[in-house]
DNA sequence: GGTGCTGAGTGAACAGCGTTCACAAAATGA
DNA sequence: TCATTTTGTGAACGCTGTTCACTCAGCACC
């Protein structure tokens, strides 16, 4: 919580760096990663482009950070609606709509912190990947999710929890980067007359939180 | 049929072309787009790098007919499963796993295909995309399937063709990336003793299908 | 057979990229 | 005030995709 660093030089530091952060930010959400290089960067900010590496190691290491924090604000407003007092099953599609919904507020940002492959082999990593902070917060909330349903009998109780929570994850996940590629999705070129993207995001969140339940499930 | 061109600088053209696109390939399946550049594949087919130009107009036009020949593939192997006479919602079960599976045959290809982010605007896409051929295809493919559970009462009556079409493919999709980018999903670092990654792939297939049908649903 | 012509292939160059390095300037601690 | 550390810079290296003037081989036609 004592963030506030006294020296003048500290300040002056991390407000740099928070200026050089901002600038990558504002360039990445408009023209993704491709738009973004470190000339780009330092001429945004006033600074030479060797200036950058005083504050970040590599252009990857930028923007690792980049997709970090905004993947961390993703988890932050799904973890709200985690949190709120709602009846199960919608509080739980809530969660997977939220998701993809804040997902696609930046979508250069979302895809391309999935988009590194990582190597089959346990070197290491050749793609940018999350902090397993991040992973594993993700991770838990959606544990903690199924869990809940498994407890008050909302879910089949044969799942595995672990199991079922990677498995919605990769369903939410899968319909932002759907929506984030094709830009007309879910109404695609092909076939206009469809369902509006809004929609779409609760049908999916509904189609996957089914899957998991128990009885014989009803809507309104 | 007739693919037989017969002067002897036609033919001499695509094989040229052709040796270009397996070079490519080669290095694209195990480098990635990082490791692809121009002067490699000159290097590998033992030419300039400025020939290329005479058979691909950019170095984008050379990797989308890569990613396109790649999701190509996929669909044929999915195709060739959607039409063998098997009980049916094994069968749409089949046809999700298969997808995954042969996704992951060449994981740089797969995430490559689906890594560009489309612009809001009507404008021309900068995100390479997929010909509306192969999407229309897969988007077929599902639809045809969908249709098919609805008719024999498998799956649910109220849902719309097309739209549970395009949810089946955001979630397998979505699995398909989850696994080429993490390559430790579904153990995952921070809780290594979980499933297989084939059991997972039958497992989240299995949701996919039970998220569309009718009846209480029993498997053996 | 000689004569254009079309297309394949090339080396050199351009502009841009990430990154490094020796160096100048400024801020800091004594 | 002096020494030291930190911050910032310009120039360079090696890489990238791409273009362009150029050469040369193969083909059609008279």
């Amino acid at each position: 919580m004592e963030d506030e660093l006294h020296t003048p030089a500290e300040r002056r530091r991390i407000r740099v760096r928070g200026a050089i952060l901002e600038a990558a930010e504002r360039v990445f959400a408009v023209e993704g990663e491709a738009g973004l290089s470190i000339r780009r960067i330092a001429d945004e900010i006033d600074y030479s482009p060797a200036a950058i590496y005083k504050y970040f190691g590599s252009k990857d290491e930028l923007i690792d950070e980049l997709k970090e924090a905004f993947f961390g604000r993703i988890l932050e407003s799904v973890n709200l609606i985690a949190d709120r007092a709602e009846p199960f099953p919608t509080r739980a599609r809530r969660c997977v709509s939220t998701y993809v919904r804040k997902a696609l507020e930046k979508p250069h940002h979302y895809v391309a912190a999935f988009s590194g492959v990582a190597p089959p082999a346990p070197t290491v990593p050749e793609g940018c990947e999350f902090s397993d902070s991040n992973r594993a917060q993700a991770f838990a909330i959606l544990t903690e999710m199924v869990g809940e349903g498994l407890d008050n009998g909302c879910f089949r109780p044969e799942l595995v929890r672990d199991t079922a929570a990677k498995s919605i994850w990769a369903s939410m996940h899968g319909l932002a980067m759907m929506i984030a590629h094709f830009n007309d999705f879910p109404s695609m070129a092909t076939m206009p007359s469809a369902m509006s993207q809004d929609d779409f995001i609760d049908f999916h969140a509904d189609l996957i939180i089914r899957s998991l339940e128990s009885g014989p499930t009803k809507r309104d």
